[in-house]
DNA sequence: TCACAAGGTCTATAAAAGAGACCGACAGGC
DNA sequence: GCCTGTCGGTCTCTTTTATAGACCTTGTGA
C-alpha cells in the first residue's frame, strides 16, 4: 500500500516541473524493458548465472544478434555482468548485478498482472475484432 | 511480500510446460507496454478521462499517428475506452477501463524503480563508456 | 471569404529487428 | 592429417516499425 504517490500525481508533478521528455527517467528505463527480449532475459537470469548458449536455449526464438545486443545493453546499464573465460571454445557467463536483481520485484508485479489478466485481454481482442 | 512465486520459479515452470513462445502471456502483454508510448499514455489517463488533444499536449513529442495507433491498441486490448461525440469539430474522450486501471499499481512499482535507480543506471553507462 | 479547430489519415523516409551465413580456435573421431 | 562440431559471437541482407509532417473534413466565428 505504501507505493508512494500514484501515477496520476506523479505525472502531474512532472508536468509542473517543465518536464523535459528527453530526460524522463521513466522513458529512459522503460524503453529498454519494452525491448521485447529484455524482460525474458532478465527472467532467465533470475535463477542465477547462465552462459550465453544456455540463455539462447531457453529463449529459442531470439537471434544471436539480438541476444548479444540486449545483453550488452543490460551490461551497459549495470543490470548484468559479463564474465569471459579465455578457454577454447570461449565461455561467457552472465548474471544479474544487485541493481538488476532489485528490478525483479517490480517486474514480478507486472508479470503477475500479465498472467492474471491475459484471458481478459484476449477476450477484449476478440470482442474488438468482432465489431463493425 | 506475497508476490506469489518469483520470476525464477515462474520461468522454470514455463520451461517445464513445454512453453510455446507465441502464447506466452508475458511477451504478449509486455511487448505492448514497452511500445515506448504506452506507459506514458496510461500514466496520462491515470488521472481520469482525457481528450485526444489533451493527451497530445501532455506528451508533445509523440506524432498523431503513433498516438492514434497506441490508443487503438490499448482500446483493442480492453485497457482504454474511446467515446466519440459527434460534434463538430469531433470530440473524442479516452479513459482507462477497470482492467486498465488495475495495471496502474504494478506499473507504479516499475516507475518507482525507474525513478529510484535512474542515477545508478546513468552512472553505469558512464562507467561502461569509459572502458577500453 | 478566410483561417482555424479537432481528430484523425496518408506518404515518404529513417531506424530497428530478424534470418542466417560466416569466423577462429580448439577437441575428438577416424 | 583431415573433417566435424562447439561456443560466442559478428556481418550482411531483407523485412518490419517508427517518425515527421502534409493533408482531410466539417463546422464556427471574424
Amino acid at each position: 500500500m505504501t507505493d508512494g504517490p500514484d501515477l496520476a500525481e506523479r505525472f502531474a508533478a512532472w508536468q509542473d516541473l517543465g518536464f523535459d521528455p528527453h530526460h524522463c527517467p521513466v522513458r529512459d528505463v522503460l524503453s529498454h524493458l519494452g525491448d521485447k527480449w529484455t524482460t525474458l532475459i532478465i527472467a532467465s537470469l533470475a535463477g542465477g548465472t547462465r552462459r550465453f548458449g544456455a540463455i539462447h536455449r531457453v529463449i529459442p526464438d531470439i537471434s544471436k544478434r539480438m541476444l548479444t545486443q540486449t545483453l550488452r545493453d543490460l551490461e551497459r546499464d549495470g543490470l548484468v555482468t559479463r564474465r569471459v573465460f579465455p578457454t577454447s571454445p570461449p565461455s561467457v557467463e552472465y548474471s544479474l548485478t544487485p541493481l538488476g536483481g532489485s528490478l525483479l520485484r517490480p517486474l514480478a508485479g507486472l508479470v503477475d498482472w500479465a498472467e492474471r489478466n491475459h484471458p481478459a485481454i484476449r477476450a477484449a481482442r476478440t470482442r474488438f475484432q468482432a465489431e463493425p
